[in-house]
RNA sequence: GGCGCUAUCGUCUAGCCUGGUCUAGGACGCCAGAUUCUCAUUCUGGUAGCACGGGUUCAAAUCCCGUUAGCGCUACCA
């Protein structure tokens, strides 16, 4: 029965990097019908926060992954941590140290100096009776340190295949304990990956190093280590680390900006695995079966925004009309933009469904929704601030065609297309003018932007009557008028 | 510095285990063309890569060694 686990740490929001791990794990599970454990890592007082905490579930449920078990919080199971640690000691295994921290700080500076490995040298071992009780005498706080005994070590990674390390030359007894009480994160995962009967520990490359501590320690306490699998980091886009630009890569900021979680999950999952077939768009359903940590490739990977957005806009694409329409007007509401008239907004919202590669850009291309009386007022800001919409409205012939415009189609019955293809017709006529001498006085006066989706399509959503006003608007207030 | 991991187009990758079928396949991007009032979309075409150096072999992207580079660890952080 594989059982895994994914073990942030509530110390910032969960990004790509870790979100990655997450789904990893969780796709192992549903695919080998195992179980997905949530277990929270906040035995660092200091760093830990509860908003954090809170903020990962929300994102992991956003995401759709679903734990089958936990959230397990580190902090309120610190007395079973105490168990397993006064165990080790009296088994021998361990042992309270009374090195102090600045004594550690200079063996280090030593061995720079000395150009050697900053290894501590377990002297706290070794300390006679009449020099611990010296030290308490003197105030001295211990930690716990847990003997290293057979530091040769070798294991199969699941994605990396053998490794094998030598701790004599990587550390020497390592801290179990903390001189406040507290369990380091070495024997609080330990435990609990013991305890939990964890099967395979996917995680990031950066634990690697610490496996075989883990191994060590996990044995020591009786539980069979787990299968191990490290999974390559990912870097940005530049190829630097991830924690550079930690605040444009979380996914409370993939969200803010409107990617889908299906998206993101798609892509997050090509970073460093591929189906072998070149597919590369995957619902969540898909994704789940057809996922497989053996393909799982183990070179770092590079976060490639405009790959992203290309993904998140073919699952747009993909999505049925109800349930874009309802994931569109829910990302518009949380983000201020609302427009009374729902037949008119959805319109509008499928004709750009294909167009689009996040829902935040709905936001920018969807100004010409805007209510009338709004919409003028923001015309006329731009016009005091003199922009290119004023520089190009205020052209005589722009003036020409806006002013004929306004006054043909109050001539007009016609609506949508129709009216369009009449209204193009007539002013070409009346003005003489043709082509983008027309159509772009129309886009600033009907979008205020230069570029934008087919003016037919704006026609196709607002009535004529709207139409009609906003164009003698602009016509009136390019020549001055008002 | 020590130890560990990694190395195919600008980017994500397939191929590597089980050498030949790889004059290295796909995707994103980029460039060009088509469509179009513009942007985006869509379609077509193009661009570009086995890090370097040695081996092994009739034959190496594929196996071995070294070098280089990047990353990780080297905490009483996780």
């Amino acid at each position: 029965m594989v059982r895994v686990r994914f073990a942030p740490s509530p110390t910032g929001y969960l990004h790509i990097g870790n979100i990655r791990t997450a789904l990893f794990n969780y796709l192992f599970a549903r695919k080998e019908g195992g179980t997905f454990i949530l277990r929270i890592e906040d035995t660092d007082k200091e760093r830990c926060r509860p908003e954090y905490q809170e903020a990962a579930l929300e994102d992991l449920s956003w995401m759709e992954i679903q734990w089958d078990e936990g959230p397990y919080e580190q902090s309120k199971r610190l007395d079973i941590y105490q168990k397993y640690i006064s165990k080790l000691i009296e088994e021998g295994k361990a042992y309270p140290c009374y090195v102090t921290e600045e004594e550690i700080e200079e063996i280090r500076r030593i061995a720079h100096l000395e150009r050697k490995p900053p290894r501590f040298d377990n002297r706290g071992r070794f300390f006679t009776k009449e020099e611990i009780e010296k030290r308490k005498a003197r105030g001295i706080k211990p930690t716990v340190r847990f003997k290293i005994e057979n530091p040769q070590l070798t294991m199969h990674d699941l994605i990396r295949g053998e490794v094998s390390f030598n701790l004599d030359e990587m550390v020497g007894d390592f801290v179990i304990q903390r001189s406040d009480g507290i369990p380091t994160f070495h024997l609080a995962v330990c435990v609990d990956d013991g305890l939990m009967e964890i099967t395979h520990v996917i995680r990031g490359e950066d634990h690697l190093s610490n496996t075989p501590k883990h191994i060590l320690l996990l044995q020591a306490m009786g539980f069979k280590p787990p299968q191990y699998g490290h999974l390559s980091l990912i870097h940005g886009p530049g190829g630097e680390p991830l924690s550079k630009r930690l605040e444009s890569v979380s996914v409370r900021e993939f969200r803010r900006r409107g990617y889908l979680p299906q998206a993101l999950a798609n892509y997050i999952a090509l970073l460093g695995w591929a189906p072998g077939d070149n597919c590369e768009i995957f619902s969540w359903d898909k994704l789940q079966k057809a996922f497989d940590l053996k393909q799982v490739n183990k070179s770092a990977s590079n976060y490639d925004p405009k790959k992203l957005d290309w993904v998140n806009s073919e699952h747009i694409k993909a999505m049925g009309e109800q349930a874009y329409l309802k994931v569109a007007c829910t990302f518009l509401k949380e983000n201020n933009f609302n427009i009374d008239d729902t037949m008119k907004l959805e319109k509008a919202l499928l004709l750009f469904k294909r167009d689009i590669h996040t829902l935040g850009e709905l936001v920018d291309v969807l100004t010409f929704l805007e209510a009338e009386a709004e919409y003028e007022r923001k015309l006329e800001e731009e016009f005091k601030k003199k922009t290119d919409l004023y520089r190009i409205l205020t052209n005589p012939s722009a003036q020409r065609v806006t002013a004929s415009t306004s006054s043909t189609i109050t001539l007009l019955n016609s609506e949508g297309e129709q009216l369009y293809k009449e209204l193009v017709e007539k002013v070409g006529k009346d003005t003489g003018m043709k082509g983008k001498d027309i159509f772009l006085p129309w886009r600033m006066s009907l979008t205020r932007k230069s570029h934008g989706t087919e003016l037919k399509r704006i026609f196709e959503i607002l009535r004529r009557k709207d139409l009609q006003r906003r164009f003698t608007f602009v016509s009136k207030l390019s020549s001055g008028q008002l």
